[in-house]
DNA sequence: GCCAACGTTGGC
DNA sequence: GCCAACGTTGGC
């Protein structure tokens, strides 16, 4: 059961994913803070991919990288898809890409709102007890990739894992 | 189209 | 801070 006592309702569509980011750039507390976010800034062809294939209410599992310890902290929701991601055509920005232009852009993101922090963070250590590298990618040793798809039975044991009571529509 | 060089990511 | 793994770039 999560904080407000409200179940997690999984419609049968619902895609999951998982979105990395490192806390000291941008961290769960930012993004509750902030409550929504443009997830801006992903420079890398199959993460992009995999941005463009989400679908509004798709729900994604927020990950820590380059922090100790590395983990799952909580979830966040695709609230709007499609978004031209404006950083790439912005020269003061980090993400800046002078290859893109305004009528043929090459960057994608979507938007994504605040939907909890998990009573306990998933720990990368406790990933690789629970699941195969084939079965949750970010496991997978050497793995990069920033944006990446989570299969509906991971995303359930993931939950149950997190301490997150799941319930049906 | 190959592949060496280089830059970046991210766990440790 | 180190370094393995990986993606990208660019010469040929």
């Amino acid at each position: 059961m999560g904080k407000a006592g409200q179940c997690l309702k999984l419609r049968p569509v619902m895609a999951f994913w998982l979105l990395k980011s490192e806390p000291h750039a941008f961290s769960i507390d930012d993004l509750e803070r902030k409550q929504s976010t443009l997830w801006d800034g992903v420079r890398n062809y199959q993460a992009r991919n995999f941005l463009r294939a989400m679908q509004p209410g798709d729900l994604a599992f927020f990950y820590h990288s380059s922090t100790e310890p590395p983990g799952v902290v909580g979830l966040c929701k695709v609230v709007r898809t499609d978004v031209v991601d404006p950083t790439q055509f912005d020269p003061a920005s980090p993400y800046y890409d002078p290859a893109a232009r305004p009528e043929n852009p090459r960057w994608w993101t979507v938007e994504v709102e605040f939907v909890r922090r998990f009573a306990r963070m998933v720990s990368l250590e406790a990933l690789r007890q629970t699941f195969t590298p084939d079965e949750l990618w970010v496991v997978r040793r050497g793995n990069r990739l920033s944006v990446m798809p989570v299969s509906e039975e991971a995303a359930r044991r993931l939950l149950e894992l997190a301490g997150e009571a799941v319930g049906s529509p």
